[in-house]
DNA sequence: CTTGGCACTCGTCGATCGAGAGTGCCAGAC
DNA sequence: GTCTGGCACTCTCGATCGACGAGTGCCAAG
């Protein structure tokens, strides 16, 4: 009995029973793939697919369902990604193009995702740890308050409000805003998160003696914007497609959507990516470290600007799904999202 | 018969029914509420309730249900609205006082009142078309970029990158921008938007023939920013809590879902409040236009700085809904927002 | 106008039963 | 040794049926 045709089983198998949703047995198996062999014969492949825990009968008299184990081993060593086709190239391309800021950029991603696979779309914000400042903006408001504007390289834009405690509106006051603008700038422009905030502290201590209070506010904003969590963000959208995919879950959908509401659990399900950022990473079923997601499959793919790999974006849906497409289409929008960031780049 | 006690009648089948979901019948009414009469007279009033349309039967032998118009009744003349418990109160407090900006307000907004009611929780982005220009920013990105920062008085920002088609790197480039920072906010800083977008285009003319292709570039953009369709967003959390109502929905979840997807028409929804802004609005079942959400209800109220209500927020959940306490959270919320928003407005 | 009584209606629940699908295994063919 | 056809067996699913109970509507009397 050769392994191959007991994988060739196996892959009917799953295609079968993804396109059907019910248990496939020997009989509707050799009818509708021309394996060679008769109906007995897959049977006792059947029989050691079982062993193996690849294929599961729900009871005595079904068909046979992949087990999470059996899905492993189609996505890693019986399908390729299929090609996406042309029309759903330009689609994809026309529906991200009037994408006007980065807001709408992961908002359009993820409308798109979601439509694209009919299944759930999960996009992490661009993370800001990796980013870099590219200018940070001083407005005064009233005659104490200044806005702080700090502008990302990402396209991302942070504000907040301080109370300098003294008054900014008069001609001192202005040319304190100024030289204030001109030093963190000077200091922080162009730079890494991570080392700004700690150049930044520096300032305070270099400041005129008058001066230090305001500055020291201004730094500590700042300081607070730039590892403020709020880099970690996701969106969702097309948690409608769940209810459609009625018999594939236990009972209720409910688990499901309230983990997805854990915004920081996805976050860290997200941040887990394969070895490979390029590659298209599956977790399957029980894979799924969260409870609530173990009925469901994540597809997903690191994407952003230049080589770095800033945030990630995927589809959840039933373990029963159709991966190679969604394994397609995610990695499509994740390759094309990373070249408008390339573009919106644009040192 | 007194019509008095007919309503009694129907606000104890409300009560009943919203407590324990399930048709009530007579004998079970006269037994919960020390109504003084006998369940006979107590059918005799259902009777002539379900005649006038307020409550309805599933079926010959099962009690009865309120209708649409039942509820309708019940919230207009038969309900108070509670006032909440002290704990819930410094809850809301404590939840939202941690907000750093105007997203982080709107996104604990969100999750509060959906763990708050139990439900669907929708929050509408402050609007812009009633804002004002509190300040625009230009910042130089590359040789021919320039990026522009808007600041709205609510404290949102917008930005946009336009190409000027010019170098602004050298001294001629910094004297320009120089000159369009400055004209542009002395005409529309603190001015409305539809002001502002008129005005703004005027600038366009009286530049110099050289300057105006860049001026024109960064008005156009200005101008895009300003009827910006971003303005009408919303947010949601809690469609988990749809799932737990189980029976409530007539077959699954899933057109409700996709309706809550269609944000446009939630926008619309939520902008039709009722005639007094200060008063809890409540859209019930069928009096709802959006096909998906007949079987729901909206209670929603509009929040803002100052005297102007800029947006909404409210909850979703099944007609069959604790209106009273409902509408309790959804003002004590809408009222918290708001105060939040007048302080951070500072002017 | 209210009340107790009573016949009637229906939906729900559980049990029973037959049909159909699919398996496991065995004995024979290649 | 591997494959195949055949056959008995198991188990789920859907339909049918009947008893039960909740609740009503109506009537005649207080």
């Amino acid at each position: 009995m050769s392994e191959d045709r007991r994988l060739m089983v196996l892959r009917a198998i799953v295609q079968d029973y993804v396109q059907t949703s019910e248990p496939v047995g020997s009989r509707a198996l050799v009818e509708r793939h021309h394996l060679g062999v008769s109906a007995a014969t897959v049977r006792n492949d059947m029989a050691l697919l079982e062993e193996e825990g690849l294929i599961h009968a729900p009871h005595t008299s079904a068909g046979r369902v992949p087990t999470d184990a059996g899905y492993r081993v189609f996505v890693d060593r019986l399908s390729a990604v299929k090609p996406l086709g042309s029309g759903e190239r330009r689609a994809i391309g026309q529906f991200l193009e009037g994408a006007v800021d980065l807001d709408d950029v992961v908002d359009r991603t993820v409308r798109l995702l979601a439509s694209l696979t009919r299944q759930v779309a999960v996009v992490q914000y661009p993370s800001l740890t990796r980013s870099t400042v590219r200018h940070i903006e001083l407005v005064p408001m009233g005659s104490s308050h200044l806005m702080i504007v700090l502008i990302v390289n990402t396209g991302r834009v942070e504000q907040r409000v301080v109370d300098t405690g003294r008054v900014l509106s008069d001609g001192t006051g202005e040319a304190l805003v100024a030289t204030i603008r001109a030093r963190i700038n000077e200091v922080a422009a162009g730079v890494p998160f991570t080392v700004a905030a700690t150049r930044l502290r520096r300032l305070v201590d270099e400041a005129d003696e008058a001066d230090r209070a305001a500055m020291e506010a201004v730094v500590s904003a700042l300081g607070d914007a730039l590892v403020e969590e709020r880099e970690e963000r996701v969106v969702l959208a097309g948690q409608a497609n769940l209810a459609r995919a009625g018999t594939d879950f236990p009972r209720t959908i409910g688990p499901i959507l309230e983990a997805l509401e854990e915004h920081v659990t996805l976050l860290r399900l997200l941040g887990q990516l394969g070895d490979d950022p390029d590659l298209v990473s599956v977790r399957i079923g029980s894979e799924n470290p969260v409870t609530g997601l173990q009925s469901t499959s994540l597809v997903s793919m690191g994407y952003g600007s230049g080589a770095e790999r800033v945030a990630s974006l995927g589809v959840l849906g039933p373990t029963r799904m159709d991966y190679p497409t969604t394994m397609a289409s995610v990695r499509a929008v994740a390759r094309y999202v990373s070249e408008i960031l390339d573009e919106n780049q644009a040192t």
